[in-house]
DNA sequence: CGTCATTGTGCAACTTGTTGCATAAGGGCT
DNA sequence: AGCCCTTATGCAACAAGTTGCACAATGACG
């Protein structure tokens, strides 16, 4: 249940279309909540019939024809809501770790590359949120809002911290002993 | 396409029935990839109709009767294939980070409970892994098996340390200059 | 003997996410 | 006018995971 409040939460940072809401997903939420147009537009269809959000007036609903959604009092409370909510973390499923269990078993050929792959994604990814944490987040500038953003990022970059951390310590591990 | 490949990898390691399956992923494989029984039987029937696994003679099926899997030679291919293939890593998806950057725009009532309730799991989750790597894990017993295997669960002690790290400085900036 | 809990297998419906494609308006180019 | 590219909305089919329940055999208990 969290792409329609990860919606509500960027519908309320600014109303938008469903195509703009797309775009901003690419660089901001979707770094933790991934979402492709198709699904937002059926979420933005299910949010209004829920009486969360409605169509901005102005611009005349046709096919092809941009519509502005904006939050609804209601869509708020949903939101507020969600936030105190107790939702046990989602349990881990990671095919990497599961292909490294694999290994165990019929051997290991190959994982190399894609360990070494993986850490060059994670290493990317990793630089990505440092150049947004530099660029959007100068030293000192404490909102309550900045601060819960902040927080957002440094957890991404931690776990990318983790990921490199892991895979450079599991490549040494395989190369070094094995050859 | 993971589940299968879990369900050969903890097949090579030993034949089991739907419910041993169903047991043995609580308490290893299902660590980072959990699944339950409902799951498991119907990939167990995919996999036989595809021709990777087989049921073992010797007991009869029938409705509630026990059936023994083991893997054939094409599944063992299958999944050392899979082993080497190139995937890339999945996209984060977390409910918790999304609901922080959600408190950003509504208010972060009710989240300080949460990250509190979050760390305790994690940090029970960490504990339950040191166990783990305690009693199987002495240290200087390095068959590739064992370094692979020891290799996955650092992975997850690694990551619930990035969690319960992350969740402490998260607590304490929103409670410290808060209030 | 009946029935009751346990073990074991499995179907069906639902939810969420993915992939591929269809449709429509508008602007620019020839 | 005709064509094509971009912007924008959306449907349909599929895949994977979740939830709830049904059915069968077996052994223990009264």
């Amino acid at each position: 249940m969290s792409l329609p409040h990860a919606i509500l939460t960027a519908l309320l940072e600014k109303p938008s279309s469903g195509l703009e809401l797309t775009r901003r997903f690419d660089r901001s939420i979707g770094y933790f909540w991934p979402s492709t147009h198709q699904q937002i537009y059926r979420e933005l269809g299910k949010l209004e019939k829920a009486g969360h959000i409605r169509v901005l007036p102005a611009a005349q609903p046709a096919r092809g024809q941009r519509k502005e959604y904006e939050v609804l009092p209601a869509g708020r409370e949903e939101l507020m809501a969600w936030v105190s909510l107790a939702e046990d973390p989602r349990p881990v499923r990671d095919p990497l770790l599961l292909r490294m269990r694999a290994a165990a078993v019929v051997g290991s050929a190959g994982l190399a590359g894609e360990l070494r792959r993986h850490l060059a994604l994670h290493r990317a990814q990793l630089a990505e949120y440092l150049e947004i944490e530099e660029r959007d987040f100068p030293p000192e500038r404490t909102s309550d809002e900045d601060r819960l953003r902040r927080l957002v990022l440094r957890g991404g970059i931690d776990l990318e911290t983790f990921w490199t951390g892991w895979l450079t310590r599991a490549i040494d591990d395989l190369d070094g002993p094995g050859s």
